[in-house]
RNA sequence: GGACGGUUACCCAAGUGGACAACGGGGGCUGACUGUAAAUCAGCUGGCUGGCGCCUUCGGAGGUUCGAAUCCUUCACCGUCCA
């Protein structure tokens, strides 16, 4: 049954009964479900946690379903109010656009796109009329919305909850109702939108409300926060195997079954071999994250990529060797250990490459430098901290 | 419209005339140790300098003072409450 692969998931205990009928009769009609989850193309850089909603599309879509990826060209106008004690900068039209195609392009290492369709929800959204939006809001009591978590803690704190926050709700509502959206996929921090106003809309405009997956948040690279790419805890999707490896790598412990469960494309068995191995002990946590950081890059860029990054991370972690590859240059003749550190960007102002020799934490061959000025000799290898290396010729 | 409060380094947040480059926490970095870039412990975290030290920072502008993040004026932005 297919609703049991959902096991990676908190979905509610209705949803889940809703969501099997609902696949019943999909099979039964033959009809593919209409699956939709909205993003908001505020940056261009995916990270891995905006994965975790694209892979339970990609479930779908394996399953036979259709996905409608909405990418929210009307509310990153408008601007996201989660975080506004910053000065956003209206996003203009044209840079949404253009956020939204490389959004989607990345996107697309992920899903087939066959059976992706890719919206832009400014086309509907636009359109309503002022008539409209009172005719949506009027289904919602301001009681409901300050039962929400998010809201009811703001407002007891006396912290301000702006108008529009409001409106998301009923945006993202109305774009599964005029999806026609059989089902609705987002992370836990959804779980309003998608189970209150989203059910609410559809259900009062006549149509069959929506089913919610809601998936649980990827936390960053330090464990605790999610991963988010302006808290600087964020695994890129473009850069490279070694990059993600590494990253992946560098979680805390604790932080591994949460990543196991949501980045892997491990089947339920593997998941759980991972978990139990971890809770009894026996398996070396080392052991086990290298297997999930195998496992993860294995995602993005193949076995073969995954292996490669893998053993360098053995050779330059584990053994303390110096990577296979690095980059190079050649100093001037005038250039000492300072200036090629900060001219070659191994340390950001004079200062921090001073604090960094201080510390102990500059190398060349493997021998420790005491003296900034000193100038490292042609074919050796400048080491500066842990990870960064550079060949001087 | 009225009353009151806020704006401090990457983030949060102390500081209300001198000892403040500015407490503390988070993050980041370095080292030790290890089981990995985990955990733990220690140090560092504005710039320039070999060092003494010098320079630039506390929303903007101006002022008072020997001396201001701290007082005054003004501007901007933000918030809570009352209407």
């Amino acid at each position: 049954m297919q609703g049991a692969d959902f096991g990676d998931a908190s979905i509610a205990d209705s949803m889940a009964e809703e969501l099997r009928q609902r696949l019943v009769e999909s099979e039964k009609t033959g009809k593919p479900l209409r699956v939709y989850c909205g993003y908001d193309p505020t940056s261009t850089d995916l990270h891995l946690g905006h994965t975790v909603t694209m892979r339970k599309l990609r479930q779908f879509q394996e399953l036979g379903h259709e996905v409608l990826f909405v990418i929210g060209t009307y509310t990153s106008m408008v601007g996201d109010p989660s975080d506004k004690d910053k000065l956003r900068p209206h996003l203009s039209e044209e840079k949404v656009m253009e956020n939204a195609r490389t959004y989607a392009e990345q996107a697309f290492r992920i899903l087939d796109p066959e059976r992706t369709q890719v919206l832009y929800n400014d086309q509907w959204l636009r359109k309503l009329s002022m008539t409209d939006l009172i005719g949506l809001a009027s289904n919602f009591t301001v009681q409901q919305f300050l039962t929400r978590d998010n809201f009811h803690k703001r407002w007891d704190k006396n912290e301000p909850i702006y108008l529009h926050e409001f409106f998301y709700a009923i945006m993202q509502g109305y774009d599964a109702y005029h999806l026609d959206a059989d089902v609705q996929v987002g992370g836990s921090d959804q779980l309003f939108n998608i189970i209150t106003a989203s059910r609410k809309i559809m259900t009062s405009l006549g149509k069959k409300p929506n089913i919610g997956v809601i998936l649980s948040i990827l936390p960053g690279t330090d464990g605790e926060v999610r991963m988010s790419k302006s808290l600087g805890n964020h695994i890129p999707l473009n850069s490279n195997a070694a990059d993600m490896y590494g990253k992946v790598m560098s979680i805390p412990d604790k932080a591994m079954p949460v990543y196991a469960e949501l980045a892997t494309e491990w089947s339920p068995e593997q998941l759980s071999r991972f978990k139990a191995g971890l809770a009894t002990n026996s398996v070396h946590p080392r052991d086990a994250k290298m297997q999930l950081a195998y496992g993860i890059t294995t995602v993005f860029y193949g076995e073969q990529a995954a292996g490669d990054a893998q053993n360098q991370f053995v050779h330059t972690f584990q053994k303390g060797d110096t990577p296979e590859e690095m980059p190079e240059y050649h100093p001037g003749e005038e250039e000492t250990l300072i200036d090629i550190m900060v001219g070659q960007k191994m340390a950001k102002t004079r200062s921090e490459a001073r604090r960094l020799i201080d510390q102990m934490g500059v190398k060349v061959d493997g021998v420790t430098m005491s003296d900034p000025n000193s100038k490292p000799e042609p074919d050796s290898v400048l080491q500066v901290g842990r990870r960064r290396f550079l060949r001087i010729r």
